[in-house]
DNA sequence: GCTCAAATTTGATCTCTGTCAATTGGCTTT
DNA sequence: AAAGCCAATTGACAGAGATCAAATTTGAGC
């Protein structure tokens, strides 16, 4: 939205210690590698509402998200617009053939990436076969859920979508903090409606019913799973 | 749809005049590689409505297309179909991480897929960081794909849906068979409602404005673009 | 050419979700 | 605490596309 204040952190952090070390692109790469890759990114933070890239910009860089949560959309000449989904950390950001990015990503609440140069991130990845293989895991992982994402988009009613979403955001939550019942929704009612395809007002009142059923409770910021089970019999259906 | 009848010939064909090099996978392949590649592959042929390799199947091969339209398409338990692409000579498939195929695919009329062994060709790739790198390159290219289509699937209209459809139909014919106003549509109406999250009846009315608006003549297997500038602008909105 | 089945088109109606509008709630500023 | 603002909720209504149903066309055998 507003053009961007970036803090870039001159020194001192160490990819050893890197939150989403394993998880992340550079988990292909042995001790001595992580030296060297250790001087080729940089924290960058971005505060809330910030955008890190914009669709059809030259590409530049890569990113690494190592906290927070960024949403990628892609905006139709009308303004309408559509999530294509959310980053956490360990995701990697800016993989595209045409040279510029295929959809523009900002942050949700502060955010912190390892931001590498494209050029010497090319060169890098030149003779480390086992980190472009990593790439590539990634990217496949990516086209399954984009693929999902089409099923849901395409086939499913309001009521599985929203019921879908929240499973299927938990699970990532779980995944990087832990089992818990109560999610956190970092994001505005109106990304989630984008990213499913619906409107803001069809989630609210989804969400307004769900709550109504005694399957979830929205609480501040999020909501709780009250019933499980049964949110999965809706997103299932 | 029925049980595969899979011919394999035997033998006596070769990369060299291959119709797809080139734009295949294999295009990273020098010569002496080509040779050896060979020996990996073998044609296949499969008749129209077979299926080629089913959504949950265990993935023992990949698959390049020579020849021929396929549906890539995912089910949902209570039947409804979501169509996540149409594959055409030269796509690559199989490509996973789950080990298991993550949609089915079966031929619209006949196709001839260059099919490989999971294994011998996961060796073959290795140590060929050029091979590795053009596949990374094709995934990349579908997952953008992707989200473009998310993007017509959450937020466009009927009528969007379908000028876009035949636009990027018209635009994949060119690039493999030339300039061409006659748009060969081999895939059954069914097919295109399930791939642009439409029903079979909205599309087949959406067909008969388009035609009554003279943006298109509904002809044998296909359409003729008489006003490809109107279809443009319906496909922008 | 004739028959039968399947695909497509067309029509009538319904309903889910969108649109428009007003209200409520939460948070920040003063 | 009051004012102002933005996000979220709720209500009333409308419409795009779905559903149900029937007619028509196309294609495969015979």
């Amino acid at each position: 939205m507003k053009p961007s204040v970036v803090t870039i952190e001159p020194n001192g952090h160490f990819c050893s210690d890197c939150a989403v070390r394993g998880a992340a692109v550079c988990s292909s790469l042995d001790a001595a590698e992580l030296r060297e890759f250790e001087h080729l990114g940089r924290r960058v933070h971005f505060d809330s509402g910030e955008t890190v890239f914009s669709e059809e910009d030259i590409t530049t860089s890569f990113y690494n998200v190592l906290e927070g949560v960024m949403r990628l959309y892609k905006l139709l000449p009308d303004g309408r617009r559509q999530i294509v989904g959310f980053a956490l950390p360990g995701d990697f950001l800016g993989m595209n053939i045409s040279g510029r990015h295929n959809f523009s990503a900002d942050a949700i609440g502060a955010v912190t990436v390892c931001q590498f140069a494209k050029a010497p991130f090319g060169r890098f990845i030149e003779d480390r076969p086992l980190l472009l293989r990593r790439i590539n895991e990634l990217a496949i992982r990516e086209l399954s859920q984009a693929r999902d994402h089409m099923v849901l988009l395409g086939r499913r009613s309001a009521d599985e979508k929203v019921a879908t979403f929240l499973l299927g955001w938990r699970e990532r939550q779980v995944a990087l903090k832990g089992l818990s019942d109560t999610v956190p929704l970092p994001m505005s009612r109106q990304d989630i409606a984008d990213y499913l395809g619906l409107t803001i007002e069809t989630v609210s009142r989804t969400f307004t019913k769900l709550e109504r059923h005694g399957v979830i409770e929205i609480i501040h910021g999020g909501i709780s799973l009250l019933d499980p089970a049964r949110a999965e019999a809706l997103a299932a259906a």
